[in-house]
DNA sequence: GAACAATAGTTGCATTCGCAAATATCGGTC
DNA sequence: GACCGATATTTGCGAATGCAACTATTGTTC
């Protein structure tokens, strides 16, 4: 018999979910929002991004991501600017402010990585963390039959 | 060298996000979104819940499920009642239409998640959700130094 | 049994979010 | 070099979200 609490989706949104709130209230003293931490954190590891990557690497949606460097730009965290080459692309980066707070932060989000793991052996961490990893390669799998699936919908539906 | 992208957080939210979304899309022909569906499927392995428990069940903030359970009643999927020997709390219940739905949806929240593991022998995957779901429980060890630090700011500022 | 604290849920309000449309630039074609 | 499609980002707008304040009911104390 299927139970929703017994299932991958449910167990591994309830952990992000929570490991998240608790992130988002260690940091607020700082000013500064779980979206914007993961912003930074992905700068520091790779500056210099394209809007569009930054967006595939903290899969947070474009748009959203548009508002928030401009709020992080308006707060001095990054800055942000048009090519001179490709004016149709910008690049991301860590102001010296940004990166000095995101350097103060890193520990943080270490200590909780930490507590979370820390009843295991660091084996079975690191294979999680490359299982994790293979199952996000697998969901690009579901993507053709998600539009297979709505097609066969609205066919049935213009039809009937 | 600490990186965001080997982090346990980072590998666990882009895998939830992109599976939602996935999912989202999938049963958006249904008429019902992903956290409308999370309800259901709660409910149908464990009903007559009241409010507070549904939101620690599903992780859904208590305001926004308060809201998310009346429309869904509006729309016949479920019915939530006061109760009659103690009037705070409600009871919430499948209505035979949520029923049926969710039966409809839940095939296909098991398909998405066989595609996910499938590449994995069973034993890792239950080993996965074991260690989820006790990374979980650990989560609460980070309350208190929380508060700690959180006051402790909020000392210094008050000082400086 | 009146007063007050505690529990459960709902609602006001400001913020965030995401889709779709608009804007801006680039690359190719004639 | 004007036009058209493709790419990259931003913005308009309605819906969803979460905190805090509020309402309603129950439990406790004197």
């Amino acid at each position: 018999m299927y139970r929703l609490t017994n299932s991958f989706p449910y167990l591994l949104n309830r952990v992000g979910v929570q490991m998240g709130e608790l992130f988002s209230r260690r940091i607020a003293g700082y000013g500064v929002t779980l979206p914007m931490y993961r912003v930074m954190a992905a700068l520091w590891e790779t500056g210099d991004q394209r809007l569009g990557d930054l967006a595939a690497m903290t899969t947070i949606e474009i748009s959203t991501l548009s508002r928030l460097v401009g709020e992080m730009k308006r707060r001095g965290l990054v800055t942000r600017a048009r090519l001179k080459d490709n004016g149709r692309t910008v690049a991301i980066n860590l102001t010296p402010k940004g990166r000095t707070l995101v350097e103060e932060l890193i520990p943080i989000a270490i200590r909780f990585e930490e507590v979370a793991v820390r009843d295991f052996p660091s084996k079975n961490i690191s294979d999680l963390k490359t299982i994790l990893a293979e199952i996000y390669e697998s969901l690009k799998a579901l993507e053709p039959e998600i539009e297979e699936a709505n097609k066969a919908r609205k066919a049935a539906k213009s039809k009937g």
